[in-house]
DNA sequence: CTCCTATAGAACAATTTGTTGCATAGTAGA
DNA sequence: TCTACTATGCAACAAATTGTTCTATAGGAG
């Protein structure tokens, strides 16, 4: 029993159009009337696949946040798997649907439970990816495994959004270099003590 | 030419229930209505204040979103002073309508000029307060001067910012502890080298 | 070709948004 | 106290938005 081709294409238009909505102009312009203009389907078709505003917004915000997953690198010196994990991480927040619909995710959390997951879920994927960044540096003798790791993955993800998302700043090269360069050096001279 | 008493007490009561309107329901119901209902005053009484919807949640996010001043305490010694400063900030997060509305701040943030600039604003205080805990520290002889203050600074703000916003994480004393800690370590071990 | 189902479109009710005119009541000044 | 002024409340209203329902049509599956 397949689905009806219909059914596929009509939500793949209205969410592509849904999320381009929702990044360019915010949630509270998000609505069937809005979404049937920029796409030329019907009202009626639009409330039968989402029956009120609400479901419409969500089903918009679980589309365009669902980050890709990253596998870090992890052969080694830490500086380049570190330097590589966050260049990825900065180019999704810099390049991608995710990058610009972020804050309004964030912002949803905070009323919204099924956004907080969605957050949650996310940062515990890329805390795991930095975390295996430093155990893989400790497995190879490079830092020891007395170092905060937790605080330095806290400050290794919460910069690079910080400054993304609260003070609307670039993310570069340059501020990333020396960002990774902090990182080792309290990951180095924590080590071994 | 003084004000009618009136008009400043309808703008405080409207704004008061519009601020906790914000806070618990979100942007999305902030509305003249919502408010009338909230308050008892009359609708056309909001619309002759706000002359639109947009203009009434700008107005409410722009008296909430007006922290306190904090001033440094730069008295020494540095973990105190920064151990201080953090406190009040992370208090003001967890404690003051700032902290529950600052998501939303956020997310109006990437597609309102207006929000935007009350953020970065704000982080410009923030910022300069830590900074003058760094520069007296330095002035002291206690650290010297060419540490990376610039970092420090946006580590030392953006871990409890994005600990609370984005994480959704308690912000205790304990893991402040833990934070101005490390914030110190790195200040000393890259001193004077 | 036939049955099933998704869509378009229009008509509709309900709610929300914004406007206007008028009576009332609070305020300031003489 | 009396007067002029003005903010508010209220009701009526127009316009836009939101959500529902019905019917005709067209696309897809067997």
């Amino acid at each position: 029993m397949k689905e009806d081709p219909r059914l596929i294409a009509t939500r793949q238009t209205a969410l592509d159009a849904a999320q381009k909505i929702l990044m360019d102009e915010g949630v509270l312009h998000v609505t069937h009337g809005a979404v049937s203009k920029a796409t030329g389907i019907s009202r009626s078709t639009l409330y039968r696949h989402w029956p009120d505003a609400r479901s419409l917004r969500d089903a918009a915000f679980r589309r365009i946040a669902t980050p890709p997953n990253i596998p870090p690198k992890t052969d080694g010196p830490l500086r380049s798997d570190l330097r590589w994990l966050l260049g990825v991480l900065m180019g999704a927040l810099n390049d991608t649907p995710w990058g610009q619909i972020a804050p309004q995710v964030v912002a949803a959390a905070s009323t919204d439970e099924e956004a907080r997951l969605v957050i949650t879920e996310f940062m515990k994927d890329r805390f795991a990816s930095v975390e295996a960044v430093f155990a893989a540096a400790v497995g190879r003798g490079e830092i020891t495994a007395d170092i905060p790791v937790d605080q330095l993955i806290e400050l290794a993800v919460a910069a690079p959004y910080f400054r993304k998302l609260i003070r609307h700043e670039a993310l570069d090269e340059e501020w990333l270099d020396k960002h990774v360069d902090l990182l080792c050096s309290i990951a180095k001279t924590n080590s071994g003590q």
